[in-house]
DNA sequence: AAGGTGACTGGCG
DNA sequence: TCGCCAGCCACCT
């Protein structure tokens, strides 16, 4: 048996992106929300680059993470901040009148539930 | 290999 | 309550 396994834990972006598909329809989590899932509660910005990095084909549903206060501060270049509301509202997420998601409607809990495991 | 960047946060005035 | 500032982390030259 080997003495060493330097490469048993995925890289920091495989991690990111496996949680966020398991992010249902319909609810949001914040930057700072995944990045503690992951193992990394201070790398907010890391997933932020991580979702920036994703390719148009990728099955990632970035536009369920935004900022902590339900505000979406992806960059506006390219119309992606509007495409962004687009897609949560078509999953039927609501936004306030002063452009924040409500929180305490749609904030994913975690995957706790999700597959009965746990932490 | 060292420095710069950014789809973040929390703290402070 | 709101805006600004510095700290943090992963990734790319």
């Amino acid at each position: 048996m080997p003495a060493s396994r330097p490469d048993q834990a995925p890289p920091f972006r495989e991690r990111v992106y496996a949680m966020v598909r398991r992010i249902p329809r319909g609810r949001v989590a914040s930057y700072g929300d995944v990045a503690a899932l992951v193992g990394a509660p201070r790398a907010a910005r890391g997933v932020g680059a991580a979702l920036s990095a994703l390719d148009p084909d990728d099955d990632v549903p970035w536009w369920r993470v935004i900022n902590h206060q339900g505000r979406l501060t992806i960059s506006p270049v390219h119309g992606l901040r509007v495409l962004q509301r687009t897609l949560l509202e078509q999953e039927g997420v609501r936004f306030r009148s002063d452009d924040a998601v409500d929180l305490d409607r749609h904030a994913w809990e975690g995957p706790w539930g999700d597959t009965g495991q746990d932490p």
